[in-house]
DNA sequence: AAATTCTCCTGAAGGC
DNA sequence: TGCCTTCAGGAGAATT
């Protein structure tokens, strides 16, 4: 399931292949994903020129003389650079063609989207009220800390909340709640600055070795190239549930927090 | 306003 | 071996 490392690694896997390169052909074999796939994609995309791959929260941008083409890839998404002529399977949607090229959406479940604009697309309804990227300065143990006042919800719930922070999802927010000692059902106003400060730490910590990675995989996330990612490996919490903490030896309890399945260690989170 | 629940979908895993 | 059931999950929408 893309997380945000891997929609960073896919960014920069397919960028180098698009980036400056004119669009030739569109085909959308499945409108129906999150959204009916906008007509402007195979409308107005032939004859643009890929200017710049971008990504904000878990979206990925691509920037084109025309306008802005906003993918997601939902949860069982993949993004790959294929030879044009490569027959596509039952779940390849949609593709953008280069020529001899193309980048062929894959995504059997369909949460993903495809979306269109020709504004400023970080102005677009879907990324215009997101919190601050991760792995930036603006978050922070303040942000975090001011953002949790008053709140009653589970702070894990809070740190996978898109107005909060973007890019961090379940997997990430077990492992980082693991690291910080922090035990995922805390009431998030109930938590002090000292401990967000951590908590951002730990956030920032394991989204950027998971990055260095190539980010995680689970199931059926393919790399553009093919090839899985190892962080899966490093993984603490997240699917061990009955393991034993690899800090206290205690078996990690599973549960659910929001419909999301969570692991912990009730010896070292607090 | 904040928190919780529902929703989309299908491959994978588990049960018998 | 194979069919049937259950489950996971990103995140917007609906509901409480």
């Amino acid at each position: 399931m893309p997380e945000l490392p891997e929609v960073e690694t896919t960014r920069r896997g397919i960028a180098p292949h698009i980036t400056g390169q004119r669009i030739t052909a569109v085909r959308v074999r499945q409108p129906r994903l999150r959204w009916p796939v906008p007509d402007e994609i195979a409308g107005r995309l032939p004859g643009a020129v890929v200017e710049r791959v971008e990504r904000r929260a878990k979206y990925l941008l691509l920037r084109t003389g025309a306008g802005t083409v906003i993918l997601h890839l939902g949860m069982s998404g993949s993004l790959r650079i294929l030879p044009a002529d490569v027959p596509p399977g039952p779940h390849d949607h949609v593709d953008l063609a280069f020529g001899d090229r193309c980048l062929r959406l894959r995504d059997p479940r369909r949460f993903g989207a495809v979306l269109w604009t020709e504004q400023d697309p970080l102005t677009h309804p879907r990324l215009r009220e997101l919190g601050p990227e991760p792995l930036s300065e603006q978050f922070n143990g303040d942000h975090l800390y001011r953002a949790a006042r008053g709140r009653q919800i589970a702070v894990k719930s809070l740190l996978m909340d898109g107005k909060v922070v973007v890019g961090v999802g379940n997997i990430y927010a077990n492992e980082a709640l693991f690291k910080a000692g922090i035990h995922p059902s805390r009431a998030a106003g109930r938590i002090s600055w000292s401990r967000y400060v951590g908590l951002v730490e730990a956030v920032k910590q394991t989204l950027a070795a998971a990055i260095e990675l190539g980010g995680t995989t689970l199931r059926d996330f393919l790399h553009d190239d093919g090839k899985p990612g190892y962080f899966r490996n490093e993984l603490l919490a997240y699917g061990r549930g009955g393991e034993p903490c690899v800090r206290c030896g205690r078996a990690l309890i599973e549960t659910r927090i929001g419909q999301r399945s969570t692991v912990y260690c009730g010896h070292c989170q607090r």
